[in-house]
DNA sequence: GGGAATATTCCC
DNA sequence: GGGAATATTCCC
């Protein structure tokens, strides 16, 4: 195995001044393309395997087979090109050729190391559950999660109903009081007025 | 990079049969434990860098750094001692001897590779929220969550406070209806009775 | 020892 | 492309 002196990249990298360094994916790949760059101006009459694009915005990976059983194996712990895409992925960039393996990422640009600081991984949506939980599990924690919530407010809506309809009862009565009164009022003044009169037949 | 033929054992770990296989890590350490094993035996005067323990129920790394510069690199992506005991870990193995590095899993014994598969990840307790939310964040979302379920629930109570005052209010007003009514009827029946009283010292 | 970030792999 | 499991690293 050969040693990877580009650990200190990493070992700055995890530290709390992170602002200042750049994931270890970016700067390796940075490398890889900086030292590339040499190596294909020194030998013009080589087919190059990887190189900045023509506007410096981006790279190109012109053979993929020799990129990743040659080159990957220099910088990452492994030799597969579907997992250096991965981490493109991750990362944010794009693939912006439909013909041949061009990346770009807006702060991914030749000259601009500093600017790798800037990129950061791209999250997941937040799921309120641990991965490792399987989708049976996790259905169960909702529902339950769900029940709890919806007993309480299951409970408190009915309770809202049934106090509406006891208002609207109330109010009903109320409303049949008033009549009452206002008959019984009507009633009682008329006996005054007229204290031989038959007022039972208001009611 | 040399090519890595357990990659098999991946394979199929990561299908739906995965009760018939076990981790990576596990069928990689057994098989280096059983092809060093054999090393061992065939050259008996050489010193052991790593074997089964007397009783075949665990077992110890002799040579800490030959094991990692030599073993390792031939089985994982990596020379790291520490990476690999980071690893046991992770699979619950025990070390078991304070002077040398011996350790030992129930399901991890000489000539049971048929346990292994029974040998799980230990899990990490259940955050409800992914572990790249920093902590400021975490209470955030937490508060935010709480927030819009106690706002729910906040006016579920509210309404139902309030419904209830108005109700005591109405029954008030109905009591009050009632000894009303009741007075009106006694002052009628007397008006009735004696139509030339004065009825209205009741009210 | 183990939490957590990053890397690598596998799979959809 | 990206979700998720496992691996590797870093740090407490």
């Amino acid at each position: 195995m050969a040693t990877d002196n580009r650990n200190i990249h990493r070992k700055i990298g995890r530290s709390t001044t992170r602002t200042k360094c750049p994931a270890p994916f970016l700067s390796k790949t940075y490398d890889l393309l900086e030292e590339q760059e040499e190596e294909n101006n020194n030998n013009n009459n080589n087919i190059k395997v990887v190189s900045w694009n023509g506007e410096g915005n981006g790279f190109v990976v012109w053979c993929p087979d020799e990129f990743s059983e040659v080159m990957l194996p220099k910088y990452f712990k492994h030799n597969n090109f579907s997992s250096f895409i991965r981490q493109l992925n991750t990362y944010g960039f794009k693939k912006v050729a439909s013909k041949r393996w061009e990346f770009h990422h807006e702060k991914f640009q030749k000259g601009c190391r500093h600017l790798l600081a800037e990129i950061t991984r791209k999250k997941c949506e937040p799921s309120v559950f641990p991965t490792y939980l399987n989708p049976s599990k996790k259905s169960t924690l909702l529902l339950a999660r769900n029940n709890q919530e919806n007993t309480t407010r299951q409970l408190l809506m009915e309770e809202n109903q049934n106090l509406k309809k006891e208002k609207m009862e109330l109010q009903l009565q109320i409303a049949h009081f008033k009549t009452l009164e206002m008959k019984l009022l009507q009633c009682l003044s008329q006996c005054v007025e007229n204290p031989h009169n038959k007022t039972r037949r208001l009611f």
